[in-house]
DNA sequence: GTCTATAACTGGATAGAC
DNA sequence: GTCTATCCAGTTATAGAC
C-alpha cells in the first residue's frame, strides 16, 4: 500500500466562531427558559449551526450549560480582585465601604457600553441560578465564592466594630438585591409606575450602593464609635 | 326497557384530596427544577395518582402550574394588609419603617412552626419566579403587586422626606433580598463557614429587617431632620 | 469540522373502559 | 373520579458519510 494522503478537512466554517456561536445563543435561551426550558434544537437553529455540532464541541447539553455558566468566571473575578485591590481600606469610612460595594458589583455590570450589552444575557441567567439550588455548586461554590470572601473580609475591615455575621448576613443580602436587579424583570417598572426602569443599569447601580452602604454602616457596633460621613 | 339504574361511581379516593396531592408534589418538585424541569409522570408518581387525573384536574400542565403559583396568593395578600392596617405611621420613626417592613415578609415565612414548614416549598418556589421575566405576569403583576405598592405608600409615609424613586429603588432591593433568602441556597453557609444558615427563617428575618431599616433610613432626605432611633 | 440519518427514549395529552 | 392504553411530537445522543 502506498502512503495514504492525509484528507483534506471541509472546514466550511471556523471551528472556533461555530463554538462562540452556540455559546452565546445556548447563553440567551437559558436565560430565559433555564436549562431544562430549552431545547439543543432550539439553540442550534438559532445560531445556525447543526444540530450534532453541540455534541461535537460540549459532548452533552449538561456540558454546554456548565460552559456557558464557566466561560465568564474568570474574566469577572480577576476584574473583582483587581478593583478590590486599590481600594484602600479606611475603617469605619463609608466611602470606603462604597467603593467596595460598587467594586464588587461593576465587573458584572461592565464598564464600556458594550461592555454593559455582551454581558446581559449572562447577568439574566446568573441571575435565575443565583434564586435556585440546582447549579450553584457549579458556579457559586467553586468559582465566586473564594472572591465574595474577599469582600466579606475587606468588609469587616471596614467595620471592624460590626459582628461578623451581621456583615456576612448583610452581604448575602447585598447579593440577593444585585442578582435580582441583574434578572432585569421590569418590576420596579410596574411597581413606580414608570418612573423607574430595571434595564436602567447605571441607576440601578447608583441606587444599589447608596442603599446597601446606608445598610451596612447602619448595622450595630460593638464600641459607639459611629461612621464618618 | 326498564328505567337503568345510576351507576355507582367508584370513587377510590376523594376528588379535593386527589386535587390537593397533586398541587403539593407539583409545588415541591417545581420549586427544585422549574416548570421545564418537572414532568407530569414524576409529579403524579410522586403523589400516587393517575397521570391521567392531572388532565381532568387542571386541563394542562401549565394550568397546573399557574395554580400552583396562585393558590396561596389571597392567603398571603389579606395578611399583609391586615398587618399593614394596624400599624401607625409616624413620620421620620426607624420603628415603623421596621414594622412595615416585617409585615410584609411574616406571611410568607409564616407564624407558627407548621405554617413555616407548610410554606417552605411554595417559598423557595416564588424565589425562583421572581428572578425570571416568565410567569412574572402570573404571580407579581396579577397578584402581588397590588399589595406592594400599598406597602411602598406606607413607606413613602413614614419617610416623607425622601423621594418617591429612591423608596422605589429601596423596596425593589429589599424584595430581592427576601426572595433570594426565601430561596434557601445555603450560599451564607458557605461564605459565612457555617456561622449562618439560611434555612433559619426567624434569624434571617430578624437580620434582614434590621439591614433594611438602616438602608431606607439612611436614604438621602430633602430636608435636613434626620430619623429618631 | 460539518451534516444526514436514525436510534432510543420521554414528553403532554386524550379516548374510552370502569 | 379513576385508570389503561395509546398517540405522536419532540428530546438527547451517536454512527458514519463527506
Amino acid at each position: 500500500m502506498t502512503t495514504a494522503p492525509k484528507k483534506k478537512p471541509v472546514r466550511r466554517g471556523d471551528g472556533a466562531v461555530t463554538h462562540a456561536r452556540i455559546l452565546n445563543h445556548a447563553e440567551r435561551l437559558f436565560s430565559v427558559d433555564g436549562y431544562a426550558g430549552v431545547s439543543l434544537r432550539q439553540i442550534t437553529s438559532a445560531a445556525e449551526v447543526d444540530l450534532a455540532l453541540v455534541n461535537y464541541y460540549f459532548g452533552s447539553k449538561e456540558n454546554l450549560f456548565r460552559d456557558v455558566l464557566v466561560r465568564r468566571v474568570d474574566a469577572m473575578s480577576a476584574k473583582r480582585v483587581a478593583l478590590l485591590g486599590e481600594i484602600e481600606i479606611r475603617p469605619n469610612d463609608s466611602e470606603t465601604v462604597a467603593k467596595l460595594l460598587d467594586a464588587f458589583l461593576l465587573p458584572i455590570i461592565g464598564t464600556t457600553p458594550k461592555e454593559v450589552k455582551d454581558l446581559r444575557n449572562y447577568r439574566i441567567l446568573i441571575a435565575l441560578v443565583a434564586n435556585s439550588k440546582v447549579w450553584q455548586d457549579v458556579v457559586f461554590k467553586e468559582h465566586y465564592d473564594p472572591v465574595a470572601r474577599l469582600f466579606i473580609d475587606a468588609l469587616a475591615s471596614a467595620l471592624p466594630d460590626v459582628a461578623r455575621e451581621d456583615i456576612c448576613w448583610a452581604f448575602s443580602f447585598y447579593l440577593g438585591s444585585l442578582v435580582n436587579a441583574l434578572a432585569e424583570t421590569a418590576r420596579i417598572d410596574r411597581l413606580s409606575n414608570g418612573a423607574c426602569r430595571s434595564d436602567d443599569l447605571e441607576e440601578a447601580r447608583r441606587q444599589l450602593v447608596k442603599y446597601a452602604v446606608g445598610a451596612f454602616t447602619g448595622l450595630p457596633r460593638r464600641s459607639t464609635e459611629r461612621a464618618k460621613p
